[in-house]
RNA sequence: GGGCGAGUGGCGGAACUGGUAUACGCGACGGACUUAAAAUCCGUUGGCCUAAAAAGCCUUGAGGGUUCGAGUCCCUCCUCGCCCACCA
């Protein structure tokens, strides 16, 4: 037979595989439905890179061994194709990101199926194309229609470069996610009118539903931060010779009775009316500076700032008369804009300090001594405790006054109890032209109406220049001929609605799509995806808070029209690691260190000691450091499998004996037991070792008994099988040499038999006082009398007990006698 | 600053609910094959002690504790990584 060579049977197999549609899942089918799948990918000029070779191949892997354990397996693929690098690269070549897509999009057909992942490609889809993004439309006109997408103005995240709004995931470091080198400017703050998606209204919802996940602790973390849910009162404080009041928002309302000041945000809407004469000049400077202050220089100027604006508010609770000031570490978009600072709060207290402003005490710790400094302003006393100088709640805990004081400050119709969110609605919108754009016609006459569902999808229209006109709005605004429009309701003349949906919305229900890619009718056939949903198996390594958060808000809210059941769509998630350069440092196209996948693939190793190698060097969710030698190492792996094979293949008919007949099976039935559990949990790393250990065992064994019987064939039929999830080329080679005449990626996962998993003699170890010193072999289930009965007959134990007496014994069955003498 | 996670050979990493620490791979060393090299195959490989072996001692970031027995559980400390970062 010939020697291993991957450059021969890799693309071999790979044009049989998608001439005989293998890879291709039945959506009617019978069987169980199992889908695994992997965050789609960004289609760019530089093509597929090691990052993605790991991604993809992670969820190939679970796919095909499903597949092969008989479920109807389905393993999608499709293109995030919207967004900025090709809208970028149009505007500076001038090539259509429709051209450029469909030009990328073919070399990215052959990487993956160079890779040999099992995809079906008869579902694939994209989403900039119009059957996609009709879709994409459609969904924002049902929200619009149920009052969950509405036009609001709001400062945003201004990016200089791409003149465009940015959402808050979208700044990094106070840059833009795109623009975050070191020359690069700082974002800015700007006034625009938005679209929004309300997912504030799912908050709680989506909170209440992550403890209930199986992802990644990591990411459900993650996702309730960002929710930032926070329980609380709203507390009206009125305005000293006004008729304003300010409300502020507390989670510590039992501190009420010491509170010192009002700060509010620069932006807050009250700030200019109230400031008195004398201060207007400073507030003005003050709100001016903190406007131009970028987030970065707010966050790294952890001093205080601050500026009194000559008004005074009254504290609800006592009367009292407190100053109002300004100061940009209260932000405007949190809250009510406002609070009310005292001396029980770290950074009011640090205000306070620097200020000078008279402050008291109304929360002191038990303790005696400590409460004394407390007392004296020390220190800040943030923690509960005991209330003082609190009027009829003296005396009280804190966290039981908490209560108390709202509901008496809401019989006086001062307060109510509220929940904030840190997390805020969605801002769709995008003032860039690569996108779907937004289903609305705005009409001077009748304001902003759904384009008509029969009028979708509104195509994006080719253009002969990308750049955005830098008033705000994106390139389409100079497309004359399709912006004019006829109003849907009153037939006068109006205009197109120029933004773009973010393309976090086209990546949000794609999962549904695969279900039912060509549909022209519907979105999908729901009772399909009610069939399929949720997805049994996603991971990624990035995108663990918004993309995955909005999926998840789509998701219920398609629950709740009806179009599917769950309201989880991926139903377990794994946020895997990240492959960095051997030194550690990301690859980037910048420093040139990047790794080409298939440079690896054409050197002659291939595609399947790649995907072994990535699976294998660490844990699905540690971050693997690129190690060239590691390839070399999985190839040396699959040639020692081929070796075996073709040994085998090449040996006469023959007959074992039975102890040899045991000794295999022995070795088989215990790895298929191992990597079908490590498989399963994700443990693809101990899956290889074991089936690498096994081959080891098998070499041992073959030297002088390798002939052509059953149970030979067995065995390397078992750990071709346990191999082909892996590197399903070379699998599907020698399975055919072995002489099936069918696919080993289908229904052909071995069983292991129990009767193999327990050998008849068992080796347990002997210690004294915990120490090991000997080792003894006994028949397995041996009872702890005659373990020890051996055990003492052993040179090495007579020495340890020959001068002390024998105190206690432990038996750990079949592992483990540990004698403890004195 | 807050949260989460992790520290195991020269390296990547194994070790089930406390039960033979260092599986598997890489690297290194020795040998076979070869004119030679590569590839392949066989063997050795935590440290100390030893010519070698046996026996023994030490070893999972540091220190302490619980236990017959601790990489695993508890306490204190150190280091690193990731995420969030003035959210009232």
């Amino acid at each position: 037979m010939q020697r291993y060579n991957p450059s021969d049977i890799e693309p071999k197999w790979q044009k049989i595989w998608d001439e005989t549609g293998v890879y291709t899942a039945n959506l009617k089918s019978n069987r169980p439905k199992y889908i695994a799948m992997s965050m789609f990918n960004y289609p760019s000029g530089a093509g597929i890179h090691i990052g993605h070779a790991m991604n993809y191949t992670i969820s190939d892997v679970k796919a095909r061994f499903k597949r092969q354990q008989g479920y109807e397996s389905y393993h999608p693929v499709g293109w995030d194709a919207f967004g900025l690098p090709a809208e970028n690269y149009a505007i500076k070549t001038g090539v259509s990101p429709q051209e450029s897509m469909a030009n990328i999009i073919p070399g990215y057909h052959k990487q993956y199926k160079a890779m040999g992942w099992s995809n079906d490609w008869q579902k694939e889809i994209a989403t900039h194309l119009p059957e996609y993004y009709k879709w994409t439309q459609w969904i924002f006109s049902e929200m619009y229609r149920r009052g969950l997408a509405y036009q609001d103005s709001r400062m945003q995240w201004w990016c200089s470069i791409d003149k465009t709004v940015l959402a808050n995931e979208q700044v990094i470091d106070g840059k833009c996610w795109r623009h975050d080198g070191p020359n690069d400017p700082l974002v800015e703050k700007r006034e625009v009118k938005q679209w929004f998606f309300k997912i504030t209204d799912y908050a709680d919802e989506l909170l209440a539903a992550i403890d209930q996940l199986d992802w990644s602790e990591s990411v459900k973390l993650a996702q309730k931060n960002w929710i930032g849910k926070s329980v609380g009162a709203e507390i009206e404080f009125r305005i000293h010779n006004s008729k304003d009041t300010i409300k502020v928002f507390t989670t510590r309302a039992d501190t009420i009775f010491s509170a010192a000041l009002i700060i509010l945000a620069p932006e807050h809407k009250l700030t200019k009316k109230i400031t008195t004469i004398d201060n207007q000049q400073l507030i003005n400077k003050y709100i001016e500076d903190s406007e131009h202050k970028s987030e970065v220089e707010r966050q790294a100027d952890k001093d205080k700032s601050g500026v009194f604006t000559g008004a005074y508010a009254i504290n609800p609770a006592n009367g009292e008369k407190i100053p109002i000031w300004i100061s940009d570490f209260v932000l405007a978009g949190y809250g009510t804009g406002a609070i009310f600072g005292d001396i029980h709060d770290e950074r009011d207290f640090e205000f306070i300090k620097k200020f000078n402003i008279p402050a008291r005490v109304s929360i002191i710790p038990e303790d005696e001594q400590e409460a004394q400094k407390v007392k004296n302003q020390e220190y800040c006393y943030s923690s509960e405790g005991i209330l003082i100088d609190s009027a009829e709640f003296s005396g009280l805990r804190s966290n039981q006054a908490r209560e108390k004081i709202i509901d008496w400050l809401a019989k006086k119709k001062v307060a109510k109890e509220v929940t904030n969110y840190r997390m805020l609605d969605w801002s769709v919108s995008r003032q860039r032209y690569w996108g779907a754009p937004i289903p609305v016609i705005n009409c001077p006459k009748c304001g902003s109406v759904l384009v008509p569902d029969k009028d979708l999808p509104v195509i994006l229209p080719e253009l002969t220049d990308y750049q955005p006109t830098g008033d705000g709005r994106s390139a389409l605004a100079r497309a004359k001929d399709w912006l004019s429009i006829e109003c849907p309701q009153c037939h006068g003349l109006a205009e197109r609605e120029t933004d773009t949906l973010d393309t976090y919305i086209d990546s949000s229900w794609y999962m549904y799509r695969y279900f039912d890619p060509q549909n022209q009718n519907n979105i999908f056939d729901s009772e399909i995806v009610k069939k399929w949903e949720p997805i049994d198996f996603y991971n990624g390594a990035d995108h663990a808070t918004a993309h995955l958060l909005y999926a998840r808000f789509i998701a219920r809210f398609f629950t709740k029209i009806g179009l599917i059941n769950e309201p989880e769509p991926f139903k377990q998630f794994l946020f895997n690691g990240k492959v960095t350069a051997s030194d550690g440092q990301m690859f980037s196209k910048s420093k040139g260190n990047g790794v080409d996948p298939l440079e690896i693939i054409s050197s002659g190793y291939g595609a399947d000691s790649l995907r072994i190698y990535l699976m294998f060097a660490a844990p699905l969710d540690l971050w693997v450091k690129w190690d060239s030698r590691g390839v070399p190492g999985a190839y040396r792996f699959l040639n020692r499998l081929w070796n075996l094979v073709s040994e085998y293949l090449e040996s006469a008919d023959g007959q074992l004996n039975d102890d040899d007949r045991l000794a295999i099976n022995q070795i088989i039935h215990p790895m298929i037991k191992k990597v079908t559990e490590d498989i399963e949990n994700n443990r693809y790393n101990t899956a290889i070792a074991t089936i690498m250990g096994s081959l080891n065992e098998l070499y041992r064994i073959k030297k002088n008994n390798l002939v052509k019987c059953d149970v030979w064939l067995a065995a390397l039929s078992s750990i071709i099988a346990c191999v082909a999830p892996f590197a399903p080329h070379i699998s599907e080679e020698l399975w055919q040499l072995l002489g099936n005449s069918t696919t080993v990626h289908r229904d052909t996962w071995p069983k292991w038999d129990e009767q193999y998993l327990v050998s008849e003699e068992v080796t347990i170890v002997i210690q004294v006082n915990g120490k090991v010193r000997a080792e003894i072999k006994m028949p397995q289930g041996a009872n702890q009398e005659d373990v020890l009965t051996v055990a003492q007959k052993e040179d090495n134990i007579k020495r340890y007990l020959a001068e002390s007496s024998i105190k206690k014994v432990i038996y750990i069955a079949d592992k483990i006698l540990n004698i403890v003498v004195g």
